[in-house]
DNA sequence: AACGCAACTGAAATCGGTTCCAAACATCGG
DNA sequence: CCGATGTTTGGAACCGATTTCAGTTGCGTT
């Protein structure tokens, strides 16, 4: 066992050791061009030897920068949250930054109180599908620096889906089926994504003369799809698009409960292709989104802007999207075929 | 556009707008107790006027708190991990506590590194599933708070789910059923869940004079199961188990794209009770645990260790586990019964 | 009215860094 | 060899809170 002293060691103990100031030190560990390279290197080892880890508090106070990001998502357990987690985090870490992770519980209200009280605890936020109003954030968006992933706010750098286009060639797809009569099952009316997503519907519909309904989940939850799903059943449609994988999940389990053939009776498309979307039977058709780069390139974009960079091309990136289809669309129905 | 004062307002903004001193605002805003009653009101009429939130930093350099603890799990796309994170969430803000969320990736040296960067800038950690030895944490342990979750570790605080008796009601399930011959797929071997998972089949075939192979996953997520469902079919059992429902939905992907008839031909049961557990074709039995209460409860004791609190019971929580069976368990198949 | 005690308040020290400023030192050209 | 210049370095102020300590106030006694 051994009794290694607990004794936090500040930047005076480095100092003592190295037989200089505390201010070269700090020099010495933040900007060694700035020291002459036998102090730096007495430092280094100094700091080595010791154990020395500078104390984030007391560097946050003079420098005010936290070094900590806060990723603000409506429902970490949706995988498309978690993925674009673990994006954000490997590349803030890269940049030497922590991630406090909030959930919001899809609540609006939540959402801009958990952002509000944590605000000055982080140097900034990438909000993540905000459902709240632009006018309720747009204070904070004023004093923090921040960054909309899935969002397409007005003058705040944005990192987004071209859903409009993934919504296109999820109809494309259904309506070379021979689909006519489509359903979709809505996210978040806040939701950018979601306007987008029915837009792109819309069009790629109306330009086929085919005939879309749309219905809005209670929530974008696995029990929002299966309480939705007899309501795309009372309709005629022989395919629904879902907001999201997990709402489409709800929707094929309610399906399957009540006997419904999928995709003989009626064809199925959801939105994010999370990993369990390849799991399910039959396999959800999905279209998937760059989850990755959109939360590396969320962190580059704010971290541009707490460095007072300029981006080149500017701070709106819209990563392209692509269907992948699976087992859970085909062929309408012939007996359905008016 | 309301122009407001995008400047911090500190804690001396406040004294001088009510005409006391600093020492006084911050005395009636933490212990009201110590303050005239007309000082405190005073006091926080002229916070809530300039919306006065104490900068975190200031008060971590001073107290020694970050009011900050750090919650690190494997993979945070695991659900089980998610929902953890969710409840820990929710009872560390009613404790005016944020959450670091680390994801260590499944990666043993990536937990340590990720702990030793991150001890200084959090109260105290929840481990949750850690992967590394115990020898490798154990300085840490002794330096800054922790609990220990779904880990039995030796003089540390812990909640656990009962494991040996989880994979009792498992096995004796599968028994009840006729199956002989049951095939366990492993998880990290560095896991005390898994060792108990493992210990408590063994217990219940060996009761029953039945037969149980072991092989470990390559990693306990969804590939680790798809890859390791040919070693189990390769086996003559007619009944598996998984250490979590992500490896149990590989398997089952994979015996479905083999033609395998689950649970025709085989049987498959998880640990977890995950979400999407529900969700496949057929739904998957699995071991539920506590999830909720084990995130809470892990806060409390955290806390608890923090504020030098003792618990009565001591601080070692096991929590019952309960099997629940869905559609991927069923009778062994009469064609294998020798 | 004077006294003692308790409750309340403010000045100042402190936490552990960073950074400005000025002093010390080294380097170079003349 | 000297002064001018540029590079390193240490001292001290500062960030925004908390907390100790001592001083002030208010109140109840006698």
């Amino acid at each position: 066992m051994t009794d290694e002293p607990v004794v936090t060691v500040t930047i005076k103990d480095v100092a003592r050791l190295a037989g200089v100031s505390p201010a070269s030190v700090s020099r010495a560990l933040a900007d060694p061009g700035q020291v002459r390279p036998g102090t730096r290197e007495r430092v280094h080892r100094a700091a080595a030897a010791l154990g020395y880890h500078p104390n984030q508090a007391a560097r946050a106070l003079t420098t005010g920068r936290t070094r900590t990001i806060g990723l603000v998502v409506p429902d970490i357990t949706n995988p498309i949250f978690s993925t674009i987690f673990q994006a954000v985090q490997g590349r803030a870490r890269e940049g030497g930054y922590s991630v406090l992770l909030v959930d919001t519980g899809e609540d609006p209200a939540t959402e801009v109180d958990l952002v509000r009280t944590l605000a000055r605890q982080v140097d900034g936020f990438l909000l993540c599908s905000p459902r709240a109003a632009q006018e309720e954030l747009d204070p904070f968006l004023r004093a923090t620096a921040v960054v909309t992933i899935n969002h397409r706010g007005r003058r705040v750098p944005c990192i987004t889906s071209d859903n409009t286009d993934g919504a296109r060639q999820a109809a494309e797809h259904l309506l070379a089926l021979g689909h006519r009569r489509l359903a979709y099952v809505a996210g978040p009316a806040a939701s950018s994504d979601n306007r987008e997503r029915l837009r792109g519907l819309r069009t790629a519909v109306a330009a086929a003369g085919a005939e879309l309904t749309d219905f809005t989940a209670v929530s974008p939850t696995y029990d929002g799809g299966t309480a939705a799903a007899d309501l795309v059943l009372a309709t005629s449609a022989t395919a629904a698009i879902a907001f999201n994988d997990v709402i489409a999940l709800g929707l094929l389990n309610r399906f399957t409960a009540r006997g419904i053939g999928v995709p003989q009776q009626i064809s199925l498309v959801g939105f994010d292709d999370i990993p369990f979307a390849a799991m399910t039977n039959p396999p959800l058709t999905s279209v998937a989104v760059a989850k990755q780069q959109i939360g590396r390139t969320a962190v580059d974009f704010l971290l541009d802007l707490l460095d007072g960079r300029q981006r080149p091309g500017g701070s709106r990136l819209m990563l392209p999207t692509h269907l992948i289809v699976r087992g859970s669309t085909g062929p309408a129905p012939a007996t359905s075929a008016d």
